[in-house]
DNA sequence: GTTTACATTCAAAGCGCTTTGAACTAGCAT
DNA sequence: ATGCTAGTTCAAAGCGCTTTGAATGTAAAC
């Protein structure tokens, strides 16, 4: 028989309230008795029923995260490991991570459920789109969230974010200080602001050096190692390829190499190659890879529930928005072009046509 | 304002008893008057509030499932579509499924937390293991839970499994069948049930065309691509290599036949290769892989959100268990083996001892 | 006209916890 | 003595729903 507040209550002499505040920490109950209380409660294994906490605080010390298990290939951007920090970071303060698994047509009818279902006390946002329809709604709602990712939304809101396009400039800067000028760009649909913000950070590097990005050294490929492989073939029968790329998501990286692998062309020899992320996480390459790092999903993860926790504390959305810097980490991808017009690639550098746009 | 259950009933002037039972569909109230509630529920936007009803009925209307988020490497075997499938099914019922993330360290303790927290109705256990201290945990709490897999304890359980012995043998005699004789084995660690199952089912195939298994054809590998590549790799440095195999999990698949690549080696030609669920998840290959196929990732969580609605609702546990049926998909990595003695496999076929040991 | 049965409706008692506002004590100053 | 304070404890009122058992009204049966 499960043991409740009223039998723990009545076994040791005392009320319900004193009891339930004994356990809760309150500083009105004498040392004396607190001790007692927390001593019966052990021995006789009293668990507070969460449903009861809940129905009577309101609170249910649950965050949820919505989540395309079916349609994502989940290994992306280490996702995992964010899910990780983040339920460790939230499970020290006594909250859980539920996460909702949905279908995309779904998508918007699950958040609206949860708004109004109180079933969690606040939501994760991620994979966020420039224009995102659910930011949109929580904020109409005025659900408290955090997003993962920010949009290109104008009201403010608690977020946690990347700095993406500091990324791709270092990546694009660093490939142009090895003389490169024809670099490519196989990007995820730019519609995840993640996505969009790279492609910014590109096109921005490429013309603060003078350059006029070239639309046919750009190219979409979807999250996903087919996506990358496809985008990375497509480049290649360009009949002016790139000397340099820039793959903005490691999946598709993972593809885009392998495609190169298969066209015999060696990343780092023939073809220089910086990948978002890395691709550390598959089948080993007999190279390295030159990556744009950020830090650790788990780290990230901790973060976020960090955030979480302030936000659900009231703390004002001023001070819950997050910007990670990225950086390089040097492979063996990049480097100097030895040859600039190498010889499967046929590279015929145009005159590079001074821009001096800025933002 | 949230309108409850009391504003509703008062704004109609019925008793709060009469408004819940009409909403809740019972028969013992008029058809007019349900009629009047229904439509001053949808005006007025009434939810019934979740947590109270948990409260009252003691059921959350939840299933759980726990899910090593960081550690597994997801794609594996379709999960996500099988999550899809039970998100689904468990949807028509008006249940919610919640993923509960973990690390693997904290699995037992999650498991207990949920026991005796009522979070979740009941819970789904994925990936069983030969002897899966989680279901002995719920079985001694006598709380409800459906096994996505078997496990190798004798006390009942309700569960949904394939027939992976059978799978395994039907791969086994289909290479047997072409003619071949030294098949090797990548199966997963042994701890999961299904890769213990599908080792049994090769084993016992071999020893019915009785051949004496040869322990250097078989090998362990994570389930992982990087498993499968380096598995692979190993069963190739081998000095009597395989000049067939089977490979017992869908990533390992992918890895492996990564490695054949590498090494020049195209099955179909100069090996054949068979492998569990498929590779059609990845970079597709200049070939189509033979699989032991199974019922779809959707289809089985359709199902198995069925059999938990079913044990939700008392169904005996004997009417609980769902085995399904794997079959071969026959692509042209496998078939008859032109060179027995490859050139570059060197394969040196011993003579067969015949072994009459059956189960 | 009384009974019986049936169809509806409802008041009230939970579910197990938190929280408010009051009450009771003891100690100390007035 | 009286009043005040600080320190503890508690009774009772929710939280918003479900469910039991009784009450009501109505029609059919006697």
């Amino acid at each position: 028989m499960k043991v409740n507040l009223k039998m723990l209550s009545e076994s040791l002499g005392l009320s319900q309230t004193t009891v339930s505040r004994a356990l809760n920490g309150y500083s009105d109950v004498a040392e004396k008795t607190r001790h007692r209380v927390m001593e019966a409660a052990r021995s006789l294994g009293y668990q507070p029923d969460p449903l009861a906490r809940r129905l009577a605080t309101g609170r249910t010390d649950t965050i949820g995260l919505v989540f395309p298990f079916g349609a994502t290939e989940f290994g992306y951007h280490g996702f995992g490991e964010v899910v990780d920090g983040l339920t460790d970071g939230l499970a020290t303060h006594g909250i859980d991570l539920s996460i909702i698994p949905i279908r995309p047509e779904t998508e918007l009818a699950t958040y609206r459920r949860l708004i109004d279902s109180r079933r969690v006390d606040a939501l994760i946002v991620a994979w966020t789109r420039t224009r995102d329809a659910r930011i949109d709604l929580l904020q109409e709602h005025k659900f408290p969230f955090l997003a993962y990712g920010r949009t290109m939304s104008q009201a403010p809101y608690p977020w946690f974010d990347f700095d993406n396009e500091a990324g791709a400039r270092l990546a694009v800067e660093r490939l142009l200080g090895f003389g490169h000028r024809r670099i490519g760009l196989i990007h995820p649909p730019l519609e995840f602001n993640f996505a969009a913000q790279r492609h910014a950070g590109y096109l921005a590097a490429l013309r603060d050096a003078g350059i006029n990005p070239d639309a046919t050294l750009i190219t979409q490929s979807s999250l996903s190692r087919t996506g990358g492989y496809q985008a990375m073939l497509d480049l290649l029968a360009g009949n002016n390829p790139p000397t340099a790329l820039l793959i903005d998501n490691n999946l598709a990286g993972i593809g885009a190499l392998r495609a190169l692998g298969d066209k015999g062309i060696q990343p780092g020899r023939d073809i220089s190659v910086i990948v978002y992320d890395g691709v550390s996480t598959d089948i080993p390459l007999p190279y390295k890879v030159t990556a744009v790092m950020q830090p650790t999903g788990t780290k990230s993860g901790r973060t976020m529930a960090q955030m979480v926790v302030a936000l659900l504390g009231g703390k004002s959305i001023a001070n819950l928005q997050h910007l990670e810097q990225p950086c390089i980490e040097a492979g063996g991808t990049d480097g100097p072009f030895a040859a600039p017009q190498a010889p499967r690639l046929k590279a015929r550098p145009k005159a590079a046509k001074v821009v001096s746009e800025r933002d």
